[in-house]
DNA sequence: TTGTCGAATGTGTGCGCACACAAAATGAAA
DNA sequence: TTTCATTTTGTGTGCGCACACATTCGACAA
């Protein structure tokens, strides 16, 4: 049988009152009681059980998640992670509201986090695209003493709880050795950035950063990284024509690397034709890039696995604020290596979420 | 705030006694009764409080674990995985007892399991290394209405409550498949059993079966794929010896696939030199083949995650027992392709167990 | 009508803990 | 010494549920 406060009392000599007292560092305790109580504790071996405690606390813990549109599908699927934790945790009093910027708007992100400080929540899991506006965040909620769960984009030196999501140096680095495997020893690869630009967002810096240093590292090879920022990438006919512009001026090109979810846009707006010897290496299992890697037009996609972050991102917080436990500031996520023949895998939620907590 | 049992005995009419006696199924509820807080249960959304509940249960459950020595790294890292697992339940009720066996001799398993049955436990995890022996156990389990987890080995057709693990056949078409990447138009390649064979153990079977048949779907390659059993995988040189008899049969070998995690045995046995021009594939990230990977003798390992199959054994037993929720019967684990570039992320446990029940 | 027996229903207690409140001890001032 | 404020310690209640036990009801026979 486990050790309880009862026990704790009994051997000390004092009431369990007492003993609640030390246990939560609530003062009015006599410092030689104070000791002896700790020490028989040791002694005991006594552990808080939770589902007392969570019980008699019967307490809210609001957590905010400021993410993004639900209508792109990476976000979807990082939404549904947060739903799935929402679930496995409203026993414990947790509830979970989700606040949806615009990829493009920093001021709408801006917004939203005033709104979320001004609810006065427990807990916040934020995914700061922007670089400036997160920062800024995640500083107003260490000035509130709430704690800060980062997914998705790594803030460096942030006063944040946590950090979960990849390591985007060496993702560059895996997409490079990736197209690097078929390739012969002179050729051009490209770096593509379908997204408003890595002004802003830092990880798109830190992919090209490692995505151009393996190829300086690798020997008996000489390989062109060539990159190109597309902004408007809903603009099928604009993207076609600039692309065939750039296949014209590098007729060696053997690869491209798409450095978001986005692979998909490309394949959408170019013929077929033009992809027939070129390796294509993208990121995440949305619906559109899963069904280009299965007809063998996408050869990999590197998995971020949204919706483990937006998952994990809220278990971290409930280890912190209910059960008390040392979080580890940063927890990068395996860099997930999807091709036509393991992506079913990934694709099954049944696994990847153990519905049990602690 | 969430609905209570006391708020379905008001809103019926009835006492609390009467809704937990609807709740359990415990009877001598009348019919017209039992039917109308059925109606109030749905209508207000009742769910059953599992912290109120666990505590006020009060119950031990023991979970009773047949696995494989400690001393072998595979094994030893499901046994954390298990361990990590009890840590998160203990909460629950809920105690480990683990069984260790031996890979080579299926009457140990067997004793054990008589051990185990002897103990009546609430709920058993299995690796069924052998098939008659597992097959027998998991019948005497649902004989006696003991769920079973199964991990590492498919059985089938078995009344189970789950399997947990990979798809041993899918395992060998990406083994193939990941040979197959720097291959020549016209090869050999080996598949390696470093074990005591797949007489009694399928998912070698199994793996063979899907590493054959992705060489006969590629088009324009002819590959010539050879198996070989090597039971004393212990005895370097015999090992030694044999490879390299195998090497001057067929000097066009590119490739060799070892079926289970004893990759690094064949590279310690045989001189560096001779693997020069080949590609290996084996399982597993454990230390020696971590090892390998990383001074690039090994190429690719395909991890088996035995931590987290230990890990989610243990979960789904709970999740059945205590949350009694649904369990999908087979959950194969993602058949993660490591390189040397993306190894570190999957040696890191701290991120791959969420700290969270439910 | 009363008594009986089984079915139906209600009540009370404990699980281990958090916390409010009551009680006792201490110590300083009168 | 008494008084009173303050610190220290003890007690009781509730969190939501499971379950044992107490009570009431209803049908039927005597």
């Amino acid at each position: 049988m486990r050790v309880r406060i009862k026990d704790i009392a009994e051997r000390a000599g004092v009431s369990t009152g007492t003993v609640d007292r030390v246990i939560h560092n609530r003062g009015n305790v006599a410092p030689r009681v104070k000791e002896h109580v700790e020490k028989v504790m040791i002694e005991m071996g006594y552990k808080r059980n939770i589902i007392a405690s969570t019980l008699a606390y019967n307490k809210v813990h609001r957590i905010a998640a400021l993410i993004f549109e639900q209508n792109d599908p990476y976000w979807h699927q990082l939404y549904q992670g947060i739903e799935r934790a929402q679930e496995a945790t409203q026993h414990y009093g947790v509830t979970i509201d989700a606040f949806f910027g615009d990829q493009s708007d920093p001021e709408i992100f801006a917004q939203l986090a005033r709104e979320i400080l001004d609810s006065r929540p427990d807990g916040v899991l934020v995914a700061p695209l922007f670089l400036k506006q997160g920062i800024d965040f995640i500083q107003q909620c260490h000035k509130r003493s709430i704690p800060v769960a980062i997914i998705n984009t790594q803030v460096p030196k942030s006063k944040a709880l946590c950090y979960i999501g990849q390591d985007s140096y060496q993702s560059g680095v895996i997409a490079a050795r990736l197209l690097n495997f078929g390739m012969k020893r002179k050729a051009t690869v490209l770096l593509l950035n379908l997204d408003p630009g890595p002004a802003n967002a830092q990880h798109l810096v830190d992919k090209e950063r490692g995505f151009r240093s393996y190829f300086t590292t690798i020997e008996g090879k000489c390989i062109n990284v060539i990159s190109e920022n597309f902004e408007h990438f809903n603009d099928r006919k604009a993207l076609n024509q600039r692309f065939l512009e750039i296949l014209e001026e590098h007729p060696d090109l053997t690869g491209v690397f798409v450095t978001n979810s986005r692979a998909y846009k490309l394949l959408d707006a170019v013929e077929q034709k033009y992809f027939e010897n070129l390796v294509i290496v993208g990121f995440d299992l949305v619906s559109p890039n899963i069904h280009n890697l299965k007809s063998n037009k996408i050869n990999f996609l590197i998995n971020q696995n949204p919706s483990l972050q937006g998952y994990l991102g809220v278990i971290n917080l409930v280890n912190h604020l209910i059960l008390r436990q040392e979080v580890s500031p940063i927890q990068y996520l395996p860099l997930d290596i999807v091709v036509r023949e393991n992506c079913d895998y990934y694709t099954r939620s049944s696994v990847s979420f153990p519905s049990v907590v602690f």
